[in-house]
Parts: structure tokens; C-alpha cells; sequence
DNA sequence: TCCACTTAGTGTAGAATAAACACTAACAGG
DNA sequence: CCTGTTAGTGTTTATTCTACACTAAGTGGA
């Protein structure tokens, strides 16, 4: 079956940055590609955009049927529709970034025949397409974002300490922070729950457990009260 | 002639969020649908992306065509592609939003047959497909980006008054501004050029011009220093 | 010519926020 | 019990933000 229109479609697809915190490193998930152009090259995980599902549910099948990904934070960042940026025909990719926990996705690469693996973003190998410039918008949009939204503590456990939480915000921003000004600010926003739990199985000093507060975080949105790190 | 692919695609098109200064007011471009579904509603600017040319000229294409505007700021805003957002068939758009001066272009409506208007921002008809929900957003990305960059002049003309310049900030944030801790705000970024020229014309004091110094601003952003406001 | 009206243009003090900085406490492991 | 490692905590200073009111300059009309 075939399908015809009076003018020429460019193809539609989506393309996903998925980060994922390794400590201590940030990682991107890439694919290598089966298929002839850039044949055996890095890509972000994607493709093409059915007739009948959403931008959004687009990007997360794909991310499920080549990465196996499935609990994400997904956000559109950006539509890329340079003429000549795929060399077979014309194609519009809408960009997504997604953020996952990888404590539950350690095994990503298993999960299909497809070669998937995870890369730091200060060591990428050579992408396909437009990729590279796709995945480092992406990356500038999540270090903007962390600071005005808190969408860090989708890349951590449920349960983390405030030190893995400053790492994690060194570790994006990419520079050191203050310890004691860091829980100062982020305590002060209201949006962690303290738990009367501790960490266990270090050779220290246990730290306390905090979770993120998503319920007085909405609240604080109706109220409009702004959340800045 | 017409096109023939393997699966369905999608349809493809730009939508334009025009905005204009008209002071005392903030104010939208919009098009009455002469054509089937919504026909006699006020739509978006906007229209079919042609295969050989990118989403931004396929933008500035339409708005030529359909409201005579030229000279503008243009910039993506977010890509809507729900299932049933038009009635006919599938349907994606990535939409735009546009700053353009009405010092320049007062009589937009005078170029096409097209019924072309100007609305007030608090002040909309009844708008075809999702546009309303476009609009809403592409006013909230102007108010958050005319905080942290200097995209205000690209409301204003060339030449133009401390006054000014707190009117479209106090008409696009929708709130008041302290005249002198805006004026010494504003002023110390840098980015305004002051002139040696005054106000003419007007039953008072005349005040004194400004323009936006685009070549220093461009050098504190290499330099890495922010615009904030 | 002077009076009324309108907007231009300017500084300061107090409050709030941000930045810099160092030590003691707790625990594990040898 | 000693060593090593991280947890946890306050204060001072600098910077930024906020609130606030008067004089200067020009037009237009009485």
C-alpha cells in the first residue's frame, strides 16, 4: 500500500537526547546505526513519526523499541529542518530530551539486537546527521533549565543524599559549588522531604536521605512561587 | 502531478505568533480563513512547508505572502502535533514567534486581499484550530525571553526614548517598573547607545533618544557577560 | 509673560540576597 | 584507638534590589 498527496511531504521524525547520570559523569545514551547513511556512526536514538501519534508518543515508542528506556522526563527541545541535513531526502526532525534514573536503566544496551551504549558528554564520538549539534543544544537546554526548574532529581534514585544532589548540579553546570551555600539554597526552596533514613554501605560518616517533594512543588506553581538554584 | 510514499505522512507547516508594539498595547497579527474548516475565524499567519526550503524561510515566506511583513525578528517556538488538532488530516506545526516594528509596518492589512488585523494581546476573537494555546504560549516565551535578552528594541524604532522602552517592558510583563531603578538598569547593561539627539515634537520636556548598540552586545556575549533585566 | 501641565532626569538608605570561608561530628576499617 | 573520609553547620562581607520625591525643562494657553 502506498500513499499519495498533490505536493511533496518532507519525512517527519523525532530524534531523543537521553541523559543519564553516571556518577561522576553525565552520559548520553547513543545507537550505532545499521543502515546506510552514516552506516555504522553514533546516533540519537529516533525515527519517524506515525500517522497517528503524538510528537511525545512518537518519542518514547522509539526510545522503547531501540533502548528499552521507558520511566523518562521528556521535554521537546527544538525542530531541525535544514533541507539538506539528512543526504537520501528532505527530513524535519522534532528533538526531544529526556532524563532517566539510571539506576533502573543500567542495562539499556541489552535490551535489543541494536548496538546502544552510554558516552560522556565530554567524549563523544563522531555522530551522524546534524546529531552532534542536536545533542549539544540539548545539553545547554538541561544546564539552563536545571536552575530554574527541578528537574535534576529525575536523573537520581528516589532516594539520594545532598551530596549526590550537589554533584549532580556540579556535575551539569559543570563547575564546583559551595557546599554549605548549596544546601543552604536548595533546602530553602521546600521542595525536598527529609526522611528518617540514612544512607547505608559507606566508609563514613552516613548522610541523611532526601527525597523530592513533587506534591509542594505544584503547589508552589499554582502559588507561582519560582524555584531558582 | 503529485507524490507517492511508502507510509502516510504527516502535513508539515510554520505558524507565526507576530507580535507589535502599539502603544498602549502589545498586539497580535492575525488572518480571517477564507478557506473550509474554521472559515471566517482569525487564525495564525502561516502555511505548508515546502520541500526545498527551511522552516524558518517556509515562516518568512508566508508572512510575506500573506500580511506584506518583512524586516523581523523571527524565532521557533515549539512544534504542536496532536493527532486531531485539524480536522481534515494530520497535521503538524512548528510554530514561530515574530517581533516586528509598526512603526514600519502600520498598514500590514493594506497589502493582500487577505483580512489581516492587529489585536490586542488581552483582547483576541475566537481563534481557528489550536492557536489560542499557541499564542498563549509564545506571549509567555516573550515575557520570560525579554527578561534575560535585549529583543525589546525589536519592537521599537530605530531611535527611541528611556520612556519607550519602560512602556514595552511595563506592556509585555503587564506590571509596573520604578522609573529610575529601570533607567539605571537598563543603562547599565550597556547595550544603549545614547544619541545627541532629543524627542521632537512632543507638549513637554523633550526627552532624550537611545539606540540599541547591537555590535557591543553582541561582544558581551562572547565575552560571556548576561543580559538580564 | 507668566501660569499650568506634563514629562525628563536624578540619589540614597534600608532590606534582601549572594559569596566566601573552616571547623567539629560521626562512622568504618585496619 | 588511630586514620581516613564525608556529614553537617554560621557568620561576615559584598552586592544587588527596592522603595521612594523632588527639581528641571519645555509647551500651550490665558
Amino acid at each position: 500500500m502506498t500513499w499519495t498527496y498533490e505536493f511533496p511531504r518532507p519525512a517527519l521524525t523525532v530524534d531523543c537526547v537521553v541523559f543519564g547520570l553516571d556518577e561522576p559523569e553525565l552520559k548520553v545514551l547513543l545507537i550505532r546505526r545499521d543502515l546506510k547513511p552514516f552506516r555504522g556512526k553514533w546516533a540519537l536514538p529516533g525515527g519517524f513519526v506515525h500517522v497517528d501519534e503524538t510528537l511525545e508518543d512518537a518519542a518514547r515508542r522509539e526510545l522503547r523499541e531501540e533502548t528499552g528506556v521507558e520511566q523518562l522526563y521528556l521535554e521537546q527541545l527544538y525542530t531541525y529542518g535544514d533541507v539538506d541535513r539528512d543526504p537520501r531526502e528532505r527530513v524535519v526532525t522534532v528533538a526531544y530530551y529526556a532524563l532517566v534514573k539510571l539506576s533502573d536503566h543500567r542495562v539499556v544496551a541489552a535490551t535489543d539486537a541494536r548496538d546502544a551504549d552510554w558516552f560522556g558528554v565530554h567524549d563523544l564520538p563522531q555522530l551522524a546527521f546534524d546529531h552532534a549539534r542536536i545533542l549539544d543544544a540539548a545539553y545547554h537546554r538541561l544546564q539552563n533549565k536545571l536552575r530554574y526548574e527541578p528537574i535534576g532529581f529525575e536523573l537520581l534514585p528516589k532516594k539520594f543524599t545532598l551530596r549526590q544532589l550537589q554533584r549532580l548540579y556540579e556535575v551539569i553546570l559543570d563547575r564546583t559549588l559551595d557546599k554549605r551555600n548549596f544546601r543552604k539554597k536548595i533546602l530553602s526552596t521546600g521542595v525536598l522531604q527529609e526522611l528518617d533514613e540514612m544512607e547505608t554501605n559507606v566508609a563514613h560518616r552516613a548522610a541523611r536521605l532526601y527525597r523530592f517533594n513533587q506534591k509542594h512543588y505544584r503547589d508552589m506553581v499554582k502559588r507561582g512561587i519560582h524555584f531558582e538554584i
